[in-house]
DNA sequence: GCCGGGAGTCGAAGCGCTTCGACGACCGAT
DNA sequence: ATCGGTCGTCGAAGCGCTTCGACTCCCGGC
């Protein structure tokens, strides 16, 4: 009806002076409809109840004229911006595909909540948290890759937006974390190599830095070996692993030295996979019939290598979309569990067999 | 001076009873400092003079009351969000390595231009990135991957905001891309190769869905490798090659079983260059004795292998560095040149010698 | 026939910031 | 003295949206 009244309205008068963007406003649609802004956006939102009949004549104002809300006008009406922070490590000793796989998982859940996903680095370090926190760029916070004593975490203790944690810091109180259950997965795989017969084992961990700096999922899968080990009667050697062939060749040549009769090997370092393979061949051990192999890293990796690996897989798409729903839950005021670990468990693959035939 | 005041009137008086962030705002600044909010404003942007002692004045309240813009504020009012998306590919066939160096580039270059990212991926399609860019929720858009027609290009020249894509389609009129010049980079190997007296090679390639989708850089190496052995009356066999092991191994094995004479391997597929090592080990040939190698990939990823790859690096940081400042001057309204194609240069390591001894 | 109450809609008041025009003060040039 | 011009500052008008009353119907219960 009024259609010419908003061209002529946008066109001539519009502001005082200032250019328009071109895009179509709420008014517009609103205009176009014949109804109220209010009613448009009520219409959206779903707040209140509105007719089926004015409903569908504004959604159908909305694709003619092909009308997207302001994103910066709603954060500033709503205090809601739907964008969540992911802060992700960008530093030596990660799991570059588990990363991603995360990232990914991220993205396509907070899709489904209908949030975007803000990238930051973790080099940016607590001031980047505050100043996205703080300027209401985002709406909640997921930090990966986090150190038992992180600098973050009183930071986002205070924050005052929720943040889910990927990785358990020493003192979980006030916060909410996700993560592999790793402890369990060193276990899981000191049993299965137990339950073979295996009496001598080690654990090629993540490398040294990780370790050092007091990275949660390298320390409780070491515990986790050990305990497991312990209780089950057999001697366990562990040691950080690089993410270089020299010095997993170096290794596994040092192992076998001092240890000849270890017969089953733990890989946390998926990069440390090839590597060591390699140099298994090298030295005229074939897995499985004269070395067993477990590996803690994604399924398709594991099922790619050959001889295919028995393996813990980590869950990445898993933890990723339950600290997305974690942080919407937060979002809507639900109460949410301070831990969550996820249930770690283990796949039969080629690269385990009995020790000696 | 009106501290008091400040408290008083946020606590009580705040509107009409919604509740207050909580985060100081710009009044409150400019209330502290005793100036107008304008002015206070001034001295952030910088866009007019402000005498030394005023802005020191606004600064120090800044300071004292912890202010952070609010970022939907600052958007709706200035038409900027100060936040760029990017798109990243999550399907198979990406280096993941590669993707996650030039993620980290992308997001640490687009701060040092006071910006923010905004993650996508792009399987959302061509409708995600409408939504992002009409709802005014970024500035401009970083698109990976791109494929020779890709769908989302007619899409981004309409679009109505700065676009830069990392790699080539077929037309790239009105549009701004940035890419290693793979073309020159195949040529290199084989010059390369052809330097140290080969005569017969072969390019295992990206996995076959890669080319069959009509992604720029698979052809691209492709092609400068065959010009390239043409012109240097060198025999060179292309084939793609997927990223598991057991594929790598089977045509590495029908490789040599059809061309027993191939003295030299370019390998475009990072992930297929462990597999293939041992494929080569299995087969009995030695590196470089027997085989020379050359791979397109990460430099450290080369460095790190054994023998050390020689090997043409994709400076994934560098491209990523150099499609932030396009956007950035696109979004500055500066001239851009069409396609920057970056030189690329080969690093001689161990895996490459004379044939035959 | 009257009242209470839900359903459906509207108008207007912000949300916190940028930016434009205006204005006073002060300068040097006429 | 007078005029024009900078410099520094202020006030106010939006930016496009959400949300809170308030208002109008209309229906069922008594």
């Amino acid at each position: 009806m009024c259609v010419a009244a908003v061209q002529h309205e946008r066109g001539a008068v519009s502001g005082r002076g200032r250019v328009a963007s071109g895009q179509p406003t709420i008014a517009d649609v609103a205009r176009h409809a014949g109804v109220a802004v209010s009613t448009v956006s009520y219409v959206l939102s779903g707040k209140r109840a509105i007719s089926e009949v004015t409903r569908s004549r504004v959604l159908s104002s909305i694709r003619v004229l092909g009308y997207h809300p302001n994103a910066g006008a709603r954060a500033l009406a709503s205090r809601r911006s739907n964008v969540i922070a992911l802060v992700l490590p960008l530093r030596s000793g990660i799991q570059v595909p588990v990363v991603m796989q995360f990232a990914t998982a991220v993205v396509t859940s907070a899709r489904r909540h209908d949030h975007d996903v803000l990238l930051l680095t973790s080099d940016e370090g607590p001031e980047g948290l505050r100043r996205i926190a703080a300027g209401a760029l985002v709406d909640g916070v997921l930090v990966m890759d986090v150190e038992l004593h992180d600098v973050r975490v009183p930071l986002l203790r205070q924050l005052g937006r929720p943040s889910v944690l990927i990785g358990l810091p020493a003192d979980t109180s006030e916060l909410t974390c996700v993560d592999l259950d790793f402890h369990r997965a060193g276990q899981l795989c000191v049993e299965h190599l137990a339950g073979l017969g295996h009496r001598r084992i080690a654990l090629l961990g993540a490398p040294g830095a990780v370790y050092d700096r007091g990275t949660g999922f390298a320390h409780r899968t070491r515990a986790g070996v050990i305990e497991a080990a312990a209780r089950h009667g057999v001697d366990a050697v562990t040691m950080p692993c690089e993410e270089n062939a020299a010095d997993v060749h170096h290794r596994v040549a040092g192992l076998f030295a001092r240890h000849p009769d270890i017969s089953a090997l733990i890989v946390q370092n998926e990069a440390a996979v090839a590597p060591m393979q390699a140099a298994l061949a090298a030295s005229g051990r074939r897995v499985p019939d004269d070395v067993s192999v477990v590996a803690v890293c994604p399924d398709q990796f594991a099922d790619h290598a050959s001889p295919r690996l028995t393996c813990v897989p980590v869950p990445a798409e898993e933890i990723g979309r339950q600290a997305v729903s974690l942080v919407m839950g937060k979002l809507r005021d639900e109460p949410v569990p301070e831990v969550t670990l996820l249930p770690p468990r283990l796949t039969v693959r080629d690269s385990t067999a009995r020790p000696g035939h």
